[in-house]
DNA sequence: TCGTAACCGAGACGGTACGTCTGGTCTTTTT
DNA sequence: AAAAAGACCAGACGTACCGTCTCGGTTACGA
């Protein structure tokens, strides 16, 4: 049904004592090391799970106990790959933490492995409405969430209006540089990051003094 | 090599004057009108080359004779599907003009069958570099000049400063808008269009007052 | 290495005395209750292992503990289901002694399940030589045992010569039967039951005047 | 359906003209040597699709194109092997004629691959109910057909009486020999091969006296 | 009464082969 | 020379079993 690794069984009541032979935690390793060099190597579109299985000398049906699709596995390598270069900044102004955020996402997507394992995870998703869930679920709400905590401390410093629509200033702030990543027209520089922040943190500062409604 | 489509033979010198029998049209026809059928009712992931060919009564070398992979193929019909659907609007503001021109991006996006395969074509692009060029040279590119024109005449009115990085604002306003179809954790409502462009249009104009460095 | 079920261990001397807990008999009864089912209905090819555990739930290795391979299982279940149906006639003529022992076997074999297990236990030996040496040691020359009985009775009656061969003779009789049961081109009626006898009775009684020697 | 090799389509009326890409002659012909190749090797038990396609340099498709199933190429192979080995001989005599058929029988299944190749097909059939319909219709009915003609042809002579069950007589002469073939309990020695014969004469010419009808 | 040994059911392990599907190419006849 | 058709080699798919191996637990014997 989802795409969350699929857990042993009989996850049971008090104490279960679960029964027959436990998974190989060596096995889980030697699974997501393969999946995350094939992966770097060759993108997911790549990444057939025959050579994962044979490069971490492990049967097929021990991968597809776990995982229920390519996806999946790939979802969590990215995760583990990713997850703690992603810190929550708190400089004490909207910008600093908003560029200390974008910087750090920046540099784990240009450096080595995440960026192609993103690009990879979210064209998959496109086809995979399991995994689409999975991904928003696990990656993009819980990055959303850290981050929202950024501008809801701008609001409480006075920074930004308190009715700012946290969304739309995410998507722009994340957007532009997914945007990038995606479609290879222009590079992540720093330049860009600098430039983004900015602008949103103008755009969102001014009062707006009278929208039109049309 | 490329992705475009392949020309018939001998496009020639002088003498044009090509032997043989000369490409169906019919055929290109069929082609194309079979692969936007499967494009909106499966998506590009569950799109296969035998399948386009036996629903347009055609062989499969016939396609693979004018298109050099699916995504080139899936290429030409969004193209078809999606071009005369983004005018250039001209409202005599910023705020008009994007509003007008974002709003008819998620039209198009939205309705029927364009933003599915807009979305499995930025997927496929991440696995096929060839691909990735064509759609970066024949619509990225393409709809940024489009777009770019209505942000210099801003600056012919005053709008907005001379020196505004073009390249960051577009980027902010439709990277905004594919983030949110690629990932679908929110819908791609007015009322999102609308906060867009607002703060975008707010952030171009404010003056940057002293931006540190860092 | 052979085909024998597996005996618990510790032959031992004087002092058998086997340590731990002892096999479970009524492990052994649901196993092969469990194969005897499985063979009557699917036969020997279509029986798995990994099935027989299930069905009688037990784990594969308390199967493998007493059976080497899935021949040996189902060639002790075939025992247990033919052996008594076999009795050795004694009718006073060696025609009377052979149209019964036939008579019994082609009974046996075309009623319920023995003969489906029969058939797939030859199909299962041809590519397991440990079940071949099984097969022959334990129903084979067993049977021929029996029957050559008969055929030494009738030596002592003076029906037949005392240099009788009396290995074809039995290869006569039963090969006439396996052939039919084998290859299915013609019924085991009992009409084929008293010709295969008479012409067998009445070849070996002939005189054999003087036979040619090329 | 059946397990006769799959014609290429468009059998045809008058001149059908087969479209596309006629079957590759050469793929067939290195098909069936791989297979003759392993069945020599392995027996039928131990070939697999997988290898006999890796052998011939095929791919897997191409064998399912032409065989629905591992027994119906076997089959295939053993009848190239097997065909012109038994010629039907006419010696004058039945012992005679007997003596050669049975001999070139025995000749051909104790010598090189053939009796490898018979005893697994007989196997492979006793779970594959369209494999044993084809191996009836092609080799054993055939084969039969062939043989009766030699008792016909005694029967012609007066050698034997004209109610003479044939089937019978075929099953005990042939049944006797496949007997020791499958089960391995005895040599195919040339002694048997005389025993046989002269017992199955002796038993088809002595006059039936009084059948009791028990 | 304890410890040790062999069993038990359950189920994971590394593998092999299955029969199907698609990719991209090649080879026919027909237009 | 391009068309439709369909066969070609290649190889991944996800499944089913193989025979072995751990688990936590049970049942006997001998110390």
């Amino acid at each position: 049904m989802s795409t969350a690794p699929i857990p042993p069984p009989e996850p049971g009541s008090g104490e279960p004592a679960r029964r027959g032979r436990p998974r190989s935690e060596q096995a889980d390793r030697a699974i997501l090391r393969a999946a995350t060099e094939v992966l770097a190597a060759r993108g997911l579109g790549g990444m057939s799970i025959e050579e994962v299985a044979a490069r971490a000398g492990v049967g097929k049906a021990t991968i597809y106990r776990r995982w229920p699709s390519r996806g999946a596995l790939a979802l969590e390598a990215f995760r583990a790959e990713f997850k703690e270069q992603q810190p929550l900044p708190d400089t004490g102004t909207l910008r600093g933490d908003l560029l200390a955020a974008l910087r750090s996402w920046v540099r784990a997507v240009t450096g080595s492995r995440a960026g192609r394992m993103l690009a990879g995870l979210i064209a998959e998703a496109q086809n995979d409405p399991e995994l689409a869930v999975a991904w928003r679920e696990q990656v993009v709400e819980r990055l959303r969430e850290q981050h929202a905590i950024m501008l809801r401390r701008a609001i409480g410093r006075g920074e930004i209006p308190a009715d700012t629509d946290l969304d739309v200033a995410l998507d722009m702030l994340y957007g532009a540089a997914y945007h990038r990543l995606l479609h290879g027209h222009r590079p992540l520089t720093d330049a860009f990051v600098r430039t983004v922040v900015d602008v949103l943190v103008a755009g969102l500062t001014a009062r707006p003094a009278q929208r039109p409604q049309d």
